[in-house]
DNA sequence: TGGTTAATTAACCAATTGGTAAATTAAAGG
DNA sequence: CCTTTAATTTACCAATTGGTTAATTAACCA
């Protein structure tokens, strides 16, 4: 997978709240596609929609026990995620930057006004 | 918007090559619509629909000036997807751990079995 | 005023998405 | 062997997405 596409796959999987739980319940550990169904009043068929959506992201991988197919966390993906999103980290950092120097200006601001408060 | 739904937007906004790509321009300062399209071989009208996108997701703000609507990166939504994403940093740093320890494993091994290399 | 440039809106289209219900596969276990 | 449990596949649906062309709005400029 070009790199590209990866990025447009996790971006995509991660858009939907459903999916980020499933993540996030499998940080916890495996599971099983009923033990990830059970929190959303979903059908199952739909469960596993979202799974394959992940598993073509790369975040998760299956396996097979008897007729269970747990699944596991792969965050491998989110790298690539962290990395682009931190090209940006500048630009919010910045902004906070701004608005803490707009905030002390106030504040020097008010002092001169009411030097006793 | 509840925090849910901005990562929802964020994350969808972020889905698509094109939009990323007008990101990174933005990055490098102020444009014009037809600036952000020129780099595209698509229509006005579709810039202007991502650009909708981005701004519904709060990832840039628009400006007027005479006919030219100028669009600017607002970064602010990538901080929480920078929050969200680092939950996750461990797994995929224990994953390269791993890698690390079989690796170490391997030369290990093939010490053992080829000592005058 | 009339023409040009910038951008959006409107109407449309094909493909994708997120969901459903029903049928099917596969393994476990009395 | 038959039933139950786990999960997937199939077929379908409505809504959304990413694109188009044509028409419209809005501002500048000669």
């Amino acid at each position: 997978m070009a790199p590209d596409d990866a990025l447009n796959a996790t971006f995509a999987a991660l858009a939907d709240p459903t999916r980020r739980a499933i993540l996030a319940r499998l940080a916890q550990g495996e599971a099983s596609v009923k033990q990830l169904a059970e929190p959303f009043a979903i059908s199952a068929p739909a469960i596993t929609k979202h799974l394959k959506v992940l598993e073509r992201a790369g975040l998760i991988t299956r396996g097979r026990d008897a007729q269970w197919r747990p699944c596991r966390l792969h965050a491998g993906p989110l790298r690539q995620v962290a990395d682009w999103v931190e090209e940006y980290r500048r630009f919010w950092e910045q902004r906070l930057d701004r608005l803490e120097d707009y905030l002390r200006e106030l504040q020097a601001q008010e002092q001169r006004h009411d030097p006793q408060s």
